[in-house]
DNA sequence: GAGCCGGCACTAAAATGACG
DNA sequence: CGTCATTTTAGTGCCGGCTC
């Protein structure tokens, strides 16, 4: 047991209150001189001595579990966010990461039955009318409030921020988290393979859940968690959710449960399958149910020849779908915030049919309320959803053989002929490039150079105007000049 | 079509219930 | 099982200019 290191009391000599309080008004000798006081008070102002703030009291409190956490942590937290290993014990409960002025914690991991929706934690924000004592705790997709002791969250009912230092912040962000979902529980051990009982009845909406429901991150960063760390983790999902997804789809079983797969590190036969692994984003939906199998080693996606499914006749024909999964985007900040936005809309009007139409024109509203500082909140987590979707494509890429872009590039050439879609053909990042030209080098050989660029773009900044100079410069070079571009080797390859 | 890149237009993304 | 309703954002495609 280590030493205290806290202060006390006893190391001021005086009260602690007495300190803190000398220290805020000169004025205030005391806690009584404060109460005497004809300052008006910007923050709930005590009304007894019992009622005062007392440091000593704070100080004698056991010191709190350190957050643990790998990598540092820059101000705003992201390093956090991408070096941390236990990301599902993450709780960006404060405001150094999430809100203003509060800190970096951890949820105690002998209580904390969450998952990575910890750190949509805090995330609340206010909307006209202006918030008051009295105003109902945010009720959001957030911190476990019981449904029954506040208003749900809506675009016309008043919300208390969740900033640490909002005198008004009462207390929305118990560790007990249980609210009311219609979803399905499901818990997940970290396991390749996860089993739940489900039966359709557990689809009702009355169902309880003990469990936050989880937003787009929090079912991304889970699985993260999931493969990587072995206490358990909890995901709810809506019925369409499932539906969508790879757990009804493609993992629904006669024998009445689904089995989760998340195959981490598959040892690929090769060639490697396109769809390697679920191993992050949202839990996609799988092609047929077949396959999705947990594949043998030796055994490819590709490489069956067994009742081909109608996306294996691409082998043959023109394949109707794509056959690859890529990871899916990261959400944007107004995703984030409209998927917490429609789980408290849902506790909202409870007697409804969810009318997403208007919801998202309720919510649509509610965005445009917010302040800089509210939707910093989300665009934080926008960028760590981007930093990791860039991550997941960029090995997902590696994983693509030369067929299995041949392949894609034969389906989108078709989708375009129909009209269906825009989408240019895949590169093979694997590939080697076509040889630059003279002119293309000698292009290149002046960007290269902030005085070249200079000296043949001037000011110039506009592209297509510098190609015309470039050119110019181009046919004004000597033979000799030239040289050095034409006798360049002309194939260049990629490792 | 290879290189560049600003600007514009378009599209995909998420949520869920209803419907064909 | 796909599409539609709605919102905002971010990503993508395309264009122009040049030469080979």
């Amino acid at each position: 047991m280590s030493s205290r290191t806290w202060l006390t009391a006893s190391d001021y000599g005086q009260s602690l209150a007495d300190h803190a309080f000398a220290a805020f008004d000169p004025e205030w000798t005391s806690p009584a001189a404060m109460l005497n006081t004809d300052t008006p008070h910007l923050v709930a102002a005590p009304t007894s001595l019992d009622m005062m703030f007392s440091i000593d009291d704070m100080c004698d409190q056991p010191p709190q579990p350190q957050p643990q956490f790998t990598g540092t942590l820059d101000p705003w937290g992201d390093q956090a966010f991408s070096a941390y290993t236990h990301l599902d014990q993450l709780v960006l409960d404060e405001t150094d990461l999430d809100n203003h002025g509060g800190n970096f914690c951890l949820s105690d991991p002998t209580s904390f039955s969450g998952s990575p929706s910890s750190w949509d934690v805090g995330s609340a924000f206010n909307i006209d009318p202006p918030l008051t004592p009295d105003s109902p705790a945010y009720h959001g997709d957030s911190f476990g409030v019981s449904p029954g002791q506040v208003a749900p969250f809506s675009p016309s009912s008043p919300f208390v921020s969740s900033f640490s230092n909002d005198p008004f912040n009462v207390g929305h962000k118990s560790r007990v988290r249980t609210r009311l979902s219609g979803r399905v529980p499901i818990r997940r051990d970290n396991t390749h393979t996860h089993t739940l009982s489900f039966s359709p009845q557990l689809r009702g909406p009355t169902i309880q859940s003990p469990q936050p429901s989880p937003t787009l991150q929090h079912m991304r960063a889970m699985s993260h968690s999931a493969v990587t760390h072995s206490r358990p983790t909890n995901l709810t999902v809506s019925p369409r959710t499932l539906r969508n997804s790879t757990l009804d789809a493609a993992l629904a079983q006669p024998d009445g449960q689904l089995h989760f797969h998340h195959v981490i590190a598959t040892p690929f036969s090769s060639p490697a399958p396109s769809n390697p692994a679920p191993i992050s984003g949202k839990l996609r939906r799988a092609s047929t149910p077949s396959d999705d199998k947990v594949l043998s080693v030796g055994e490819s996606d590709l490489s069956s020849n067994r009742n081909p499914s109608p996306e294996r006749s691409a082998d043959i024909g023109t394949p109707t779908r794509s056959r690859l999964h890529p990871p899916k985007q990261a959400p944007s900040t107004w995703q984030i915030f409209f998927t917490e936005y429609l789980q408290s809309y849902k506790t909202t009007n409870t007697k409804r049919k969810l009318n997403v139409s208007q919801a998202a024109k309720d919510g649509g509203a509610a965005y445009k309320a917010l302040s800089d500082d509210q939707k910093e909140i989300y665009r934080r987590k926008a960028r760590f959803a981007k930093e990791e979707y860039e991550r997941e494509l960029a090995a997902w890429q590696r994983t693509l053989t030369p067929d299995d872009i041949r392949q894609e590039n034969v389906f989108r050439s078709a989708q375009r002929k129909a009209g269906k879609s825009r989408r240019s053909n895949l590169k093979d990042p694997n590939a080697p490039k076509k040889p630059l030209s003279a002119y293309f080098m000698f292009l290149q050989w002046i960007r290269a150079d902030p005085a070249r660029v200079q000296d043949v773009f001037g000011d110039e900044t506009e592209t297509t105007r510098q190609s015309v100079l470039a050119a110019s410069k181009w046919r004004e070079l000597s033979d000799a000049e030239k040289n050095p571009f034409l006798a360049r080797p002309s194939v260049r390859t990629r490792v």
